[in-house]
DNA sequence: AGGCGGCAGCAACATAGGTTAATAAATGGT
DNA sequence: ACCATTTATTAACCTATGTTGCTGCCGCCT
């Protein structure tokens, strides 16, 4: 049934959002239902669909729940930078309740499931709850963390590091929202080396040296559709990494 | 009298950011006056000073009247990466409202003026003034496209082009402020090469060939303490600069 | 089932940018 | 006005990363 999965993934989607915010508030009663009222449509993308691009209206903001989704820019001189991931759980566009169009491209990295919310009602529900537009913002600010580390990571660490950076990174933040295998460090990586490689700001070719250098030195193993940090302890050393920046809660379980 | 010139600031600093928010909205007396309101704390900074340290807790708001400030973070290994500058009319801890403590450091770059804006009354400000909210929140939004293309350069252009578009945007954020000479693109930059290279993510010898090369190719005159950008066109076509990011209003006259 | 296109792996070479070290010029404090 | 400290400039040398070009594998389409 059509309704039964729709009503399934919400469930899911506000138990992804519960966890990211639980650390900061907890999602009232109140709050959810003022969710649930607006997530009523679910947009679908298949891999590589463009969600909106440079100089092009929003029209929508995007609740993810389940796939990946990237949000790049592409330089005068045609090379890509890919500014961040999103992952289940997570807002696209969210700003859109702000802007009139995009600057940048945003894309469905993988088949993107999503609820879509038109940005009057999106607006209409902030203001209606305060707490909850507070939570939200809360999100937002998170995100923008995530964007001054990776800024650090391609200012200050080497290629090596970056890369280390990038996966314990995305390992924390799968982990949250119960992406990763139980007590394996295992989780999918839905991306090619050229796509890393456009995240860390390094030539393709670098980046197929750096993981190797990463598997051959047993931290990861990785393979076209999933990686497994093999020692996260040591790993996280390499990259020079403190989840503090995320802002998650200390304890995922 | 301490109390005509506090106004003065008041009034020029609202002025600042009347001009910044003018391609969205226009800042309404009501808005003005809840905004003066809370601003009735002076805050002065000497140049260095540590406003807030990571991990520790906010205390305030700020908003510049005067002086330039930084946000950094330090890695591991001692390297500093400047994440972005704040000038006249940027607000100080904007997440304040939302995050317990920092996780950056936030400094003086000059001698700071600022209006100081304990938290409490900030937020109660924002659930008071969902329109102020608004035009606050895409303050914090066009940061976060700030730092995104500050990203796309440390991954994907290179020295030259850094400094340049690094260049361009401060010329474009200072003249919606009315901080750059009348017709003549000179502006006060009261910044080392040091300072430059830890927000370009290269190497301080390497800011100064890049300097040298900018000056002698005759793109820019540059002093310890201002710059002339002599063609700005020349300037935005090597740095592949387009202001959209910035999303300020067209005409700043 | 076979062929095609995208992706990973690898080697040889080129270069932008990093490192070290030393000097000169400017600034600030007393 | 003088000394101490920052800041800018320069040179020589080094290395991480980029570039080009090729091979082979794997999954997908018909």
């Amino acid at each position: 049934m059509a309704t039964d999965r729709a009503a399934l993934e919400l469930g899911q989607m506000m138990d992804y959002l519960v966890r990211k915010l639980s650390g900061l508030i907890d999602l009232t009663a109140d709050m959810k239902s003022a969710l649930t009222m607006v997530c009523t449509n679910k947009a679908t993308f298949a891999r590589g669909d463009h969600i909106v691009k440079p100089g092009e209206a929003f029209n929508s903001v995007y609740l993810i729940t389940e796939g990946w989704a990237t949000r790049s820019k592409v330089t005068s001189n045609g090379a890509r930078q890919i500014i961040n991931f999103a992952i289940p759980g997570d807002f696209l566009c969210f700003n859109a309740a702000l802007f009139e169009e995009s600057e940048v491209f945003v894309r469905a990295h993988t088949k993107l499931e999503t609820f879509a919310i038109p940005i009057r009602p999106f607006s209409e529900m902030l203001l209606k709850q305060p707490q909850l537009a507070i939570a939200l913002a809360w999100t937002a600010a998170q995100e923008e963390g995530v964007v001054s580390e990776r800024l650090v990571s391609l200012g200050r660490r080497s290629a090596l590091q970056r890369a280390a950076h990038l996966l314990c990174e995305i390992h924390r933040r799968l982990e949250t929202v119960h992406l990763v295998k139980e007590g394996s460090a295992q989780f999918d990586l839905p991306m090619t080396q050229e796509d890393l490689s456009d995240a860390l700001g390094i030539s393709l070719i670098h980046m197929n040296r750096v993981l190797r250098e990463l598997s051959r030195s047993e931290l990861i193993a990785i393979n076209r559709t999933s990686v497994r940090l093999l020692d996260l302890k040591a790993l996280r050393r390499l990259a020079g990494f403190d989840d503090d920046y995320l802002h998650l809660p200390d304890d995922t379980a």
